[in-house]
RNA sequence: GUUCCGUUAGCUCAGCUGGGAGAGCGAUUGGGUCACAACCAAUAGGUCGGCGGUUCGAGCCCGUCACGGAACACCA
């Protein structure tokens, strides 16, 4: 048998030894187990493109949190692991590397070839990410693997579509879209991030075409001038009511475009007359819808300048501006330059300012899908964690606008739309069609477009269960139970598989999403590439382990907050595991060959009833916080446990016992030391589960076990709430033994005593304490460190010499003999007397309050008489010791 | 502009449905004690951002202001 635990922790020698042993003994794996609840939880998919970084390990570590979690409490817990195809990052990589290598643009290799180059890319760094989780611990169940454009999910994803297509909720438009300039892709809403710049405003005049001053507009888009057609003011506004229905010129093109009268300008703002470009901009193109204005387009999809920008066609559309603004500046036109803040949309992938644009695109019809994805929300079907986050789902999905799904790429699920060459027909079916349905060509194209990323993500919790087919997984497995995920991506893809799965399931995906913040660096700053601040969670694996990290991360947390990403808290971490670990090899350097076998409770001593009914509120307590989500908090409450009573007292008060004679006694103190340690790791083990589950395999009947997988503590029970193990007397026995400890440890630091002196202490006790106070004489004479303790009955017995201390039900003399400070003493006094003043002072406030005394609950009132009688008693006895000191320094 | 979050010990943060302010780190003091110096013991540090209100009672609820941050919107 090995009970030898490595004299040092050091979590490399095992981390990775234990999850080879888990994932190989199929730990992972979720049955469908008819005795069984199911608990599930879908991987939000990490890019292909990506590496791990903290984010994702906070995501991670949370989900792994909750399936040990949940695993131990005996649910069937499934993990479902997966990935991302990534779309635009995907094809930018790609792109970049073929260029690098072979000096060839996607172009010159067509579409065949440039995705056989995409798959290659895939296959060697896809899985990446997925390699580094298991760094993490991550205990998801690799063999239900999925990728976004693997076969089912590419099924799925056309199934869907089609669905939506034949309902009338997909259609083809020609509408303004963002376009990236740089992607070379459309873009929707969500993946545009606005950022404020500065730019200007310039006033322009646009001459009247009867020879009058016309009307000056401002625009900070001077370049799309060439798109105007027209000039819209407000019927409310005086100043323009002459010009309406007249027409202007357009500077230097020379066009002639009508003042309309619309309700869209507001007259405070500008000129109070604005410029309408319907094909650039959102608003425009609505007051062109309204009046019936033709779209005019003036710049390319790679942001140069169109033929009807006469001789700027061919520019930058910002080398254009200058250019532009420049000639009318110099033909009288430009009124006036401003300077402001320009707002102005970006590409959330490359940041290039994205150009409203007409265009042919692909479009989900938003309003209907919409409406029971609100309705899940505010009839609670579908909850967040915290609640707060549903305020930002239900404004997004209430101001929601069509969705473009076409993207201008090749690395994607390909549009399942078909036209016919012959006739135009359009098909739209889930396989190609050979023949047209129409003519009966065989001249079939399918539409060149991809599908958005985030319209296959958006079935991920269903399509990785086998959706659209009604599996054996789907049927047992879903709907998942919690979505855990970062705040900043709610609209992207929580909003969007909640429409989704209700549409084709009928059901909510997920009736928690857990929502968490961003981990910061340690200013506060969010890390990011470009400002080279992030830090590899792998480098902080390898250094303090990966236990640490996962308790660090969600130990220090509050529910949808960032966190800051503190090297002190990382350490303080690995502390623990490494407290934890000692504590451990000292149980176990302390059992016999035999083993540990059950003591019968008649046995056990005061301290065993007292750790054992502390370890059971524990269990108590991080269960309901665990349910809650509350992860941070039951984390926190193993900690105490663990470090604070199991390793400072109860062990401590121990080891008496373990090194005494009684076998009796040792082989009970034995039992409940391995009692505890066993819940205690089956606690913890969610948050740190290599340490627990390594130490788990020293405790005995463990040893011989380890090539039995159920043996794993990965596979354990979690402990339940027992009732009957709560021992109040015991308790109270153990407090008031560590009030004692604690008063004449204070009295030896007060009196400078080196703590290896050996004291003398006196306890007067109040009669009914007595029998309490007496049953804990071991306890103080050890952890105190006394030659003696005595306990006397009457005031008269105490010397003259000595220091004192009052706790709640006795007093606490320490003869100092030579060391015997009156000046420590009389300071130590007053600060007591004054603690005491102060309580007592608060008590009365409250008991003198006629209205608590009436209005609060009873049980509170007669603590709070209770907390009175002591306070006033222990006042009394510091008072007397201090006239005490005082006459003695007098004298 | 709309909405949201934060403001608690020197620092970073907890504080569950209102009922005697906590932790980690840091500081100070003492300790090489046979599980652990990645440790042990003890101590000091807070009118819980300001002002009003509700309540017997407010760090917690309401209003308001200040400062810091975020999301959405806005390119006349």
């Amino acid at each position: 048998m090995n009970r030898n635990m490595a004299k040092n922790y050091d979590p490399k020698d095992f981390e990775d030894r234990i999850y080879e042993m888990w994932e190989s003994s199929g730990a992972f794996r979720a049955e469908r187990d008819p005795e069984k609840k199911p608990f599930t939880i879908v991987m939000p998919p990490p890019n292909i493109t990506g590496q791990l970084h903290m984010g994702h390990a906070l995501d991670q570590t949370l989900q792994d949190v909750l399936t040990r979690f949940r695993r131990l409490q005996g649910y069937s817990a499934l993990w479902l692991p997966g990935s991302d195809h990534a779309s635009i990052a995907t094809e930018v990589k790609v792109v970049d590397r073929i260029r690098e290598e072979e000096g060839k643009e996607k172009e010159d290799l067509g579409r065949e070839e440039f995705l056989k180059r995409a798959w290659q890319w895939k296959k060697e760094f896809g899985g990446k990410i997925t390699k580094q989780c298991r760094k993490l611990g991550d205990s998801c169940d690799w063999d239900r693997e999925r990728f976004t454009m693997d076969e089912g999910c590419s099924k799925a994803v056309n199934h869907f579509f089609v669905q939506l297509y034949n309902k009338g909720l997909i259609y083809r438009g020609n509408r303004l879209i963002n376009w990236c300039p740089q992607c070379g892709t459309s873009l929707s809403d969500a993946e545009v991030e606005h950022e404020d710049k500065n730019g200007y405003y310039w006033y322009f005049r646009y001459p009247g075409a009867d020879g009058s001053e016309g009307i000056v507009v401002a625009t900070s888009r001077p370049e799309t001038m060439f798109g105007d057609v027209a000039i819209a003011v407000s019927p409310e506004d005086e100043r323009y009511r002459d010009m309406v229905g007249k027409t202007v010129i357009l500077p230097l093109v020379n066009r002639e475009i009508p003042v309309i009268a619309d309700p869209y300008p507001d007259p405070e703002k500008g000129t109070g007359a604005v410029k309408i470009t319907p094909a650039h901009d959102e608003n425009d193109f609505q007051v062109g819808q309204r009046h019936g204005l033709e779209n005019l387009c003036c710049i390319n999809e790679d942001a140069t300048m169109n033929d009807l920008a006469g001789k700027y066609a061919g520019m930058d559309r910002y080398e254009c501006r200058k250019a532009w603004v420049k000639d009318l500046e110099d033909g009288g036109y430009l009124v006036k330059t401003e300077e402001m803040v320009i707002p102005v949309g970006e590409c959330y992938r490359c940041h290039t300012v994205v150009e409203p644009m007409l265009s042919d695109q692909w479009f989900v019809r938003m309003e209907e899908l919409a409406k029971p994805a609100i309705e899940a929300a505010k009839n609670g079907t579908l909850r967040h964690v915290p609640d707060r986050f549903e305020k930002v789902y239900l404004h997004w999905l209430e101001e929601i606008r069509d969705w473009c799904i076409s993207r201008q790429l090749w690395w994607g699920h390909r549009i399942p739309a078909y036209y016919c060459e012959d006739c135009g027909e359009l098909m739209v079916c889930e396989e190609a069609p050979q023949t047209c349905t129409k003519c009966g060509s065989s001249r079939i194209r399918q539409d060149e477009d991809v599908l958005d990323t985030w319209f296959s993500s958006a079935l991920w919790p269903f399509s990785t269960l086998g959706w659209p087919e009604e599996t054996e997984d789907l049927k047992y497995f879903y709907p998942t139970d919690v979505l855990v995920t970062g705040y900043d991506i709610i609209f992207f893809w929580v909003v969007r598989m909640v429409f989704s799965a209700l549409e084709t399931t009928g059901e909510v995906p997920f009736h928690d999403v857990y929502v968490h913040g961003l981990v910061r660096d340690e200013q506060g700053r969010k890390m990011s590439k470009s400002l080279g601040n992030g830090i590899d969670p792998l480098e902080v694996i390898n250094q303090y382990g990966a236990d640490a990290l996962r308790f660090m991360l969600t130990t220090g947390i509050t529910p949808g907050n960032d966190m800051r990403f503190k090297k002190d808290r990382l350490e303080a971490a690995r502390n623990f595991a490494n407290k934890l670990w000692n504590a451990s090899r000292f149980v176990l350097m302390n059992l016999d060959e035999d083993g540990v076998e059950e003591v019968d409770p008649a046995l056990w001593k005061d301290e065993d009833k007292w750790i054992l009914s502390r370890v059971n509120d524990a269990v108590r307590y991080v269960t309901e916080t665990m349910e809650k989500y509350d992860l941070a908090l039951a984390g926190q409450r193993v900690y105490d446990l663990i470090w604070n009573e199991y390793c400072d007292w109860y062990i401590e008060i121990v080891k008496e016992r373990l090194y005494g004679d009684d076998e009796q006694d040792k082989k009970t103190a034995q039992y409940v030391l391995v009692r505890a340690l066993r819940d205690m790791l089956t606690l913890l083990h969610p948050f740190m589960p290599f340490i627990t589950e390594e130490i788990w395999g020293f405790l005995p009947g463990q040893a011989e076990e380890r090539d039995n997988a159920d043996s794993y503590l990965i596979r354990a029970k979690w402990p339940v709430y027992d009732e009957n193990l709560t021992y109040p007397e015991e308790v109270r026995c153990l407090e008031m033994a560590m009030d004692i400890i604690r008063s004449i440890r204070n009295i030896r630091a007060e009196a400078e005593a080196p703590s290896g002196k050996k004291l003398r202490a006196i306890v007067l006790c109040n009669k009914d304490k007595e029998p309490v106070a007496r049953a804990g004489e071991r306890y103080v004479r050890t952890l105190a460190n006394l030659t003696e303790l005595t306990f006397i009955g009457d005031k008269s017995e105490v010397p003259e010499e000595v220091m004192s201390a009052v706790v709640d039900g006795a007093e606490v003399f320490v003869p100092l003999d030579d060391l015997m400070d009156y000046e420590a003493e009389l300071g130590r006094l007053q600060k007591e007397k004054k603690r005491l003043e102060g309580e007592v002072r608060r008590v009365d406030g409250k008991l003198s309050n006629q209205g608590f005394l009436s209005k609060a609950p009873a049980k509170l009132v007669d603590e709070e008489k209770a907390k009175k009688v002591r306070y006033e008693e222990m006042l009394d006895k510091v008072n007397q010791r201090l006239a005490l000191v005082e006459k003695k320094i007098g004298g």
